[in-house]
DNA sequence: GATGAATGAGACTTCATTCAT
DNA sequence: AATGAATGAAGTCTCATTCAT
């Protein structure tokens, strides 16, 4: 029962969070948004920060949408392929569910926990195509993970910033760049 | 007379907004700041808003320091080159300049003014490389240009939200890419 | 059993108003302290206001330690001393009991009871001590009794109020000045 | 102009203090009382707290008028008389501006700047007690200046508390106590 | 008898903005 | 051009009290 309300309370501030940014959401905006009261939210969190840290909480623990398999029957092309047409399928609902948070963790010193779990999300996934490209026989496979990283993270940014992005064709190009279109 | 006023607000607030963000900073604290009082700010200004459009035309009219030269003796690399030597000279100083934006870009609907302007900046980018790499012979040189603008994109959104990030290390291997290291 | 879970909330109670104050105790952490529900609170008590109306008859109930006996066979000097050094055998105790009902008892119209019950204990140990200086043959024994009964009340606030405050030399002293102290 | 708001500030908040207490009073009572706006307080006082330190700062300026002459032709006696007469004179209007003060003094570790202005208070009236004490050869006079001052410390508490407290009667038995009554 | 989720009024505080000077 | 006192709406948070279980 606990948990159901504090369900709500996640999700309807991921849902306001997202469209209006953490601070022109009032707490009031999300009792009224998961049909609760405001004291109500008092009671499951601390403070609207507090709301903040149980989002991060909840967004690590699902994970994300865009892990590569650990199958170890793929060969590394597939591997490397189906992380890209993971990534790019989930672009925009990843996107859209966690951009508001980049402003917060932008402010470095005052949402330390949020640009935490930014860091270890990319290093995360970093590590896990160090991987791949090791099994490429890639030169130097850490840094190329790290440059596919950023390429990554600068697409979803564009696909946030400039309206009808072609996510699309971007999605082919990095596919025959890194010679996986004929898989 | 006035314009040196309008400048000391747009400086104050650059500061501040890069330190705390745009909403956690208070047109008192601007005025603060810049040692003026309140109320000179709304002689020069509607409202707090049209500060940042004040600063948005500031920087659009700057420009980025990352302009590729048109100077016309440079070979194609060279142009290239500098592009990527000057983006990484500039980047922890136009970062920590410009992040605070973003919260404001990602409400699209809110700040138009400010996702147009980033919109537009990224455009100019990609429409400058594009002619690089269509002197390089790319088979698509405006792809190649976006692929090239997004990368940079997320080595600037790593460098703000990983501490300790090896970008020297990154702008290395980015030459190695594009076969620039021995220029 | 009832009687139990009453007891339990006037004692949470008692404590916390102690050490924060009536206002700044809420029924949440009397509910903790007692470690029992919020709920059974009002189960017991229609109000917070009513615990205080609680503890005031219980205070009433228990009495003052500092009653002068009505031993017949003390000599009246004896049982003056008896109630003076009662007095400072207690003082500390009591004072930190009930230093919080002050601030309740001078807002009189909010809390007529308290006021009530803090004059009525004053107005008894006046009468209790008028006895007591007519045996001596006072000129005008009840007021001395107020004389002497301010004078305690005083010392009682000095010795919450001031720090390191000497209350074994003022005890001396008064036996002293009352010539009691070669008994 | 900015100290005329501040004086209104101050007297609207001893007003509403002195009647409902501090916690009782809110910031909108007082802005509504001083018939200014509640932003304006903020803007002459940090915090609610702050008004408090505000009045006894004003408090601890104007001074007790209880103060003993320091009129060197003054015989001890006429002075001592002098600050007994002066001390009910003032006693009911300095209790009411100041008893509303206690409740905070007596959460010790939460209002420190309030228990030390009266610890202040009282240590000041002692020690200019204690001189008269001296030249009426008292054996202890800094102990007698202690029993005075808790004696009209209870006396002030007894006005307080109790209803049609007779403080003339008082008045009159205390100068005769100190054998005053025919000066 | 007992729990604690739920409510909503109201508290303190901030801040963009206005305006008399 | 310049000041800063003044406003009031709106924000975050607390808490006594109720009630379904």
């Amino acid at each position: 029962i606990r948990a159901k309300t504090r369900s709500k309370i996640i999700d309807a501030s991921m849902k306001l969070f997202a469209e209006n940014g953490y601070e022109r959401t009032s707490v009031n905006a999300i009792a009224k948004e998961a049909k609760i009261s405001k004291g109500l939210i008092y009671n499951h969190f601390e403070s609207k920060e507090e709301i903040v840290r149980g989002i991060v909480d909840y967004l690590m623990e699902v994970g994300s949408q865009m892990v590569i398999p650990s199958n170890t029957e793929a060969s590394p092309k597939e591997s490397l392929k189906y992380a890209i047409d993971n990534f790019f399928k989930w672009l925009h609902i990843e996107i859209s569910q966690t951009s508001w948070l980049f402003p917060l963790a932008f402010q470095m010193g005052k949402y330390p926990f949020v640009s935490e779990m930014i860091a270890n999300k990319i290093q995360f996934m970093v590590g896990n195509s160090t991987q791949i490209f090791k099994d490429l026989r890639y030169n130097d496979p850490e840094q190329e993970a790290w440059f596919f990283g950023a390429l990554l993270d600068g697409i979803g940014m564009d696909v946030t910033l400039i309206p009808n992005y072609d996510s699309e064709k971007m999605h082919q190009y990095i596919l025959r760049k890194y010679e996986l279109n004929n898989l």
